[in-house]
DNA sequence: TCCTTCTGCGTATGTCGTACGCTGTAATGC
DNA sequence: GCATTACAGCGTACGACATACGCAGAAGGA
């Protein structure tokens, strides 16, 4: 028998070793010079400045003053990095809402701090997601979620995939939001311009007669009035909260 | 004033046109080899057959006998590619319901549609969305979505964000879906054994002091059973539609 | 016939991720 | 104190990729 950890489970990959702080120094060998925690920060200053694209490996070497393959012996892949970074860049959770909050109080409060943290880092949602959560600060915010339904009729499963409804929106909502603005910016015009200018557009390559209903959509003007993004959202939380509600009701019964 | 269309408004990219079908073959000059849609059609099939990060221009004009660069006579850069790729790949929209069907049961048979395509494509949902639909095809599916609304007391406005509800969760219940697949193909077991391997290692990583509600879902063992996928999406789909459902009856008062 | 205008595409450039292997360093075993 | 050893930093090299540029030849109009 080996005495290391048991492995007749898959491998824990090393980032996530690495997130977890599994990750021991070896007795021997020079001291490293680099720390994983420090490469996954500045590869997210880099991000919060110039975007995601502006992400590379060497890039983020300069930005420590190292060289660009002295990172590998840090992180397996640029994947890797990725992963790592996701985590950091959502940080930690919102926390336990108000103990005496119901649940619907609670998950409109997680919902928006998601919708808050994407909203500050929008490079978040350029990342290829490439499987469920593993690291700390992620399952962290799903414990967090799970928290708020804890006193509900629902069932475990449930739970999960109402919270992945929640999760689902957020991250839609802070897409489309997130696609305006630096659409408006790509485009050179200001954001409040682009959706009449897109209205215009799409009026002048559809015949209304094959799109009636979106020439009605069109005509009403909707599109050109930018309302509150905030509301928005709201608004879409709160039918998928309802949708909820109704299942919690039917439970109880 | 010049004899062209109006230009006072923003222009139409070449590739919107071609997608139109707008663009004219100018009188003069050699006689095209290729055609947009010939080239479109050979990049969805190098999408179908070896996935999204497959599609390379130099790929993409193996598959027609042509040099890479010939391609950029007809689209104006990778970009544009993907975007009428995202058109071609979604193809026509499902068209009408029943014309005595209640908006519930058509917007229904409308997000199948797209869970469909999606499904059968998997890559589109790796293509970076970057604005609003414009394509015909993609316009052709919203005017078929607006039209499941028609009869009900929604305004414009919502009925609008009814639709990107129902999409953005179609589009979220194909990505989660989609990563077991790719994710177990990638790590080289069966897709019936991720989501066990996965549970055993969040168990492993977790402190149960510290992730009690997650613990709890695990030692549920609702992550174990592998339900039916169709079932996850119904249930989503069927609170969203709630949430709708409730909307629609306040106004109705 | 000649000129314009377009197509096909060869060449070249710059950017990336990353495999490989060399050099020097720090702790251990003797 | 010294050899051993495992590891850190990183220079070089390679293969993909998107795409700018410009030339050769074809098709039609004058």
């Amino acid at each position: 028998m080996a005495a290391k950890t048991d492995d007749s489970d898959p491998a824990i990959p090393p980032a996530i070793e690495s997130a977890w702080g599994l990750r021991e120094r070896p007795p021997k060998g020079p001291r490293p010079g680099l720390t994983v925690s420090g490469i996954v920060d500045a590869a997210v200053r880099v991000a919060d400045a110039d975007g995601l694209a502006a992400v590379s490996m060497s890039r983020v070497a300069k930005e420590l003053g190292a060289a660009t393959m002295a990172l590998y012996r840090y992180v397996g892949s640029k994947d890797e990095l990725l992963m790592l970074m996701v985590d950091a860049g959502y940080g930690p959770p919102p926390g336990p809402a108000a103990p005496d909050a119901d649940w619907r109080t609670s998950l409109t409060r997680w919902a928006w701090a998601e919708h808050d943290v994407l909203r500050q880092r929008p490079w978040l949602l350029h990342v290829p997601i490439t499987g469920p959560p593993i690291t700390p600060q992620q399952l962290g915010w799903l414990e967090d979620g799970l928290r708020c339904l804890d006193g509900t009729t629902l069932a475990e499963g449930e739970r999960m995939s109402a919270l992945l409804l929640i999760t689902g929106y957020v991250r839609n909502d802070a897409t489309l939001t997130t696609q305006i603005t630096e659409g408006s910016r790509a485009a050179g015009i200001e954001p409040g311009e682009l959706m009449p200018a897109y209205a215009r557009m799409v009026g002048r390559l559809i015949d209304p007669a094959r799109f009636p209903s979106l020439s009605r959509v069109l005509a009403s003007g909707v599109l050109n009035q930018d309302d509150d993004p905030d509301e928005e959202f709201t608004f879409g939380l709160d039918r998928i909260l309802d949708g909820i509600e109704a299942l919690i009701r039917r439970r109880a019964v």
